[in-house]
DNA sequence: TAGTGGTCTAGACCACCTC
DNA sequence: AGGTGGTCTAGACCACTAG
C-alpha cells in the first residue's frame, strides 16, 4: 500500500468486520488512533472520513466515531462504477455473449447530444446479449464513436467488458458514468430471447465519461431484475 | 457560513457557473489559490475536493485542477438523499396528496429484517398517491415503526413530507437512504388511478436510516417514469 | 470541566507532468 | 529542471458532548 491513511482505513476496516468493534461501539479516539499507528492526527482523520465514506463508520463531533449498523448492506451499491461483466462476476456467475453484432452507422440525435459528437461523426454499435451462466440476463447496447478508437475497432474488440478492452487496447479509461434509470416500455426493441420469458426488466441508459469529463461511450442496457438486484445508496 | 473551505467552493462553484472558468480549462494553482483567499493550502485543498465531489472539477497530478465538462449534467441525480415533495418541487410542480390511509398492523418477514424490529413490534403504514400539478405520479406506501413515533402520530401526522414531519414533530432527520431499483411486476397492487393510463412505472424500496445508521422507516413508491426522470451518478 | 471531533496553519517531502 | 498536486506532520484553537 503505499498510502498510509487507506492503509489504516484498510486495517480499521477488518477490524469492524472481525468484529473487534461491535456494531454501534465507539472506536478509539482519533488521538488513540494517531498513538497506536504511529502517525500525526490528520492521518488518521483521513483514514476515518474514508471509513464514513464506505459507510462503515460514523462521526459525532465532540463525542468519537461509531461503527455504523448495517454497514454491510451499503457494499454491493451501484454507486461505484463497475461493468457489467463485474456485475455478474460479483454475483458469482459466469459471463458469456450471445447474438453479437457489430456495425457502423450514424449517431441520432440523442447520441450526438450526450457524446458531444459533429454531425460529421460516425459511431460503432455493439449488439449483444450478456449471459450468466449461460443464461441471457442482459441485452446491451453499445455507442462508440469512430472518432475515439479509430476504423480497425471491429477487429481489435473482443466479447467480454468494453470498459476492459477499452483500457486495454486504447489505455482508455472509464471514471466516471452517469446513469437514467428507465422503465422499459412497449416502444423498446428487444431481442425475443430475451422476451421470451417476460421477465422483469429495468433500463438504464448510461454515458461513460473520462477523467476528464469528456464522453467516451453510451449503452443502453435491458437488464433482468429477477436475477440480479440493483441498490443505491443516498446521502 | 461557517466553514472557510465550503464558503470558497461555492465561491470557485458560483465562478464556474458565471463562466469564469471555461469548461476544460485549468483553475489557477493551488498555492495561487491559497494566497488569492489568504488561506493555508491544506485549506483549499478541501474546497477542491468538495469541488471534485460535487463533480465541477477534476484534478491532474502535476499538472492542475480542470472545469470538468458536463458538470452541469451532473446536479440532478438520486445520490443526494430526497424526499419524493422535494423531488417534486424540484421539477417545478406543485405536490399534493391524495387517498391517504394510514393504520397500524403487525410487520412481515422484510420489514422486521430490513428494520431492525422485535417480533412484538407493530408499524404503522401510510398509504397515499402523491401528485404533482394534480396529476397522481407517485403511488406511496410507508412502513413506520411504532416504537419510534409513538402510539398518537395519527393525529401528529399531516400530509407533505414524511422526512419533513419526523425531522419537525420528533427531531428524527434522515441522514442516509439504501434504495433498492426494481421493476415493477403483475403481482404489485397498484391503486386503479395509477395504473389507469398504464403509464411506464419503477420501484423502489428504500430503507431510511438516521445518522447512526438505525433504521428509521422503509417505504415502496411506485413512480410514474413518464413524469419524472432518475439520473444516478457512479464513481 | 474535560475530552472529543472540526477546522486551520505553515511547513516539509514526494510523485508526477510539462517543458 | 521547475512547477504541480498528493501525502504527512505537529501544533493550535474552536464547537460540541458528556459527566
Amino acid at each position: 500500500m503505499v498510502n498510509r491513511y487507506a492503509e489504516i482505513c484498510a486495517i480499521l476496516g477488518k477490524e469492524i468486520d472481525q468484529g473487534l468493534f461491535l456494531e454501534g461501539e465507539r472506536l478509539p479516539t482519533e488521538r488513540e488512533l494517531s498513538d497506536r499507528f504511529g502517525v500525526s492526527r490528520e492521518t488518521i482523520r483521513r483514514s476515518l472520513k474514508q471509513l464514513i465514506e464506505l459507510g462503515r463508520v460514523h462521526g459525532i463531533q465532540g463525542s468519537g466515531y461509531y461503527v455504523r449498523r448495517h454497514g454491510r448492506h451499503m457494499k454491493s451499491t451501484i454507486n461505484r462504477f463497475s461493468s457489467i461483466t463485474e456485475l455478474i462476476r460479483n454475483a458469482n456467475l459466469t459471463e458469456g455473449d450471445l447474438e453479437v453484432q457489430i456495425f457502423k452507422r450514424k449517431p441520432d440525435a440523442q447520441e450526438i447530444q450526450l457524446l458531444d459528437l459533429g454531425s460529421q461523426d460516425v459511431v460503432f454499435v455493439i449488439d449483444r446479449i450478456r449471459t450468466a451462466d449461460r443464461e441471457p440476463v442482459v441485452y446491451s447496447k453499445n455507442i462508440l464513436p469512430q472518432s475515439i478508437v479509430g476504423v480497425d475497432f471491429p477487429e481489435k474488440f473482443e466479447p467480454g467488458s468494453l470498459t476492459k478492452c477499452l483500457s486495454q487496447k486504447y489505455g482508455i479509461t472509464v471514471a466516471e458514468a452517469l446513469m437514467e434509470l428507465c422503465a422499459v416500455t412497449d416502444e423498446d426493441m428487444l431481442p425475443y430471447r430475451l422476451k421470451a420469458s417476460n421477465p422483469p426488466l429495468l433500463k438504464f441508459i448510461q454515458v461513460h465519461y473520462d477523467a476528464k469529463g469528456a464522453p467516451i461511450f453510451l449503452s443502453y442496457d435491458f437488464m433482468r431484475n429477477d436475477k440480479i438486484r440493483f441498490f443505491v445508496r443516498r446521502t
